[in-house]
DNA sequence: AAGGGTGGTTGCAATATAAAACCTAGTTCG
DNA sequence: CGAACTAGGTTTTATATTGCAACCACCCTT
């Protein structure tokens, strides 16, 4: 999939992951799934990337453990892509990836899609990452151990 | 940088940071830089990649305004790279990409880094989605409007 | 059974990546 | 002060990935 030898090996938790998402286009086709793609056509066409570009990346994703193959819910016998728990599991991912890109991404003018709440709509709180006792934590207050 | 046309215009706060960060190696340098790493030569030594791509990614990253090049610290006539807020902004990307890794990628005996509250040497809280009002949310919760 | 949509695969050309050799300016040391 | 060594890159050159376009097979409708 990537050319350099690949970071199952690298005991660092950040790194592992990248060999099933690390590249351009998975995150996308996974927050597409978020919103609700499923099938082969509607990532094909709402992300507008190569169809064999896509069917490398599904069966990566697939063999991942990030989406599972199965027959169409609406009965029709096309197969479609739905995300497994562990797929779901990025969710916190993506909408870091999203804050981050409303900060600084921002064209002040041009409005911007923007994550609500679907009950009330309002925007969700910011991510922010607490300590086990609940204060907030900035990256200096951190340390990785044991590896 | 990327050969596909850039996500610039995508209107999605999601697609576009991929541009700046979006390829296997930035995302590792700045854990790097986060971890401590500020000169070219650590970089290299501690991620291991050739040194024209780590130039690369470098300079990309300084012109997305992730990283500035400063005058070492320690006086020596050499650069260090050192994360602006843009870059300190991407904090809870990484952590919410290690707290994935640590779930999914873990391997039972292997014992792996874990991320810590300095003070306690507690492992941290896990990062979740709220709503406005303190609810926890799940995908299903949220939509995108506005785009 | 014919025509169109769905879900891909297979060439090929363009592009990005990786490894290694090379280069230049600072630093160290005798 | 000059030689050797280090840091911080740039330049080749080979290889892998990407993207486009064409093709193909299957399902579904009519």
């Amino acid at each position: 999939m990537v050319k350099r030898t690949s970071h199952k090996d690298d005991p660092c938790p950040v790194a592992r992951p990248l060999d099933a998402i690390g590249d351009w286009w998975s995150l996308l086709i996974i927050r597409d799934a978020f919103e609700g793609s499923r099938r082969f056509g509607e990532f094909q066409k709402n992300l507008g990337l190569a169809k064999n570009i896509l069917a490398t990346r599904l069966r990566n994703l697939v063999a991942h453990g990030i989406f599972t193959l199965e027959p169409c819910a609406d009965g029709s016998a096309y197969n479609e892509y739905v995300l497994t728990d562990k797929g779901r599991g990025l969710f916190p991912l993506l909408v870091a990836l999203r804050q981050w890109g409303e900060d600084y991404f921002s064209d002040a003018y041009e409005p911007r899609a923007r994550l609500v709440d679907r009950q009330t709509g309002k925007p969700v709180r910011r991510l922010e990452l607490r300590s086990d006792d609940g204060r907030l934590l900035k990256p200096e207050d951190t340390v990785v151990v044991g590896h």
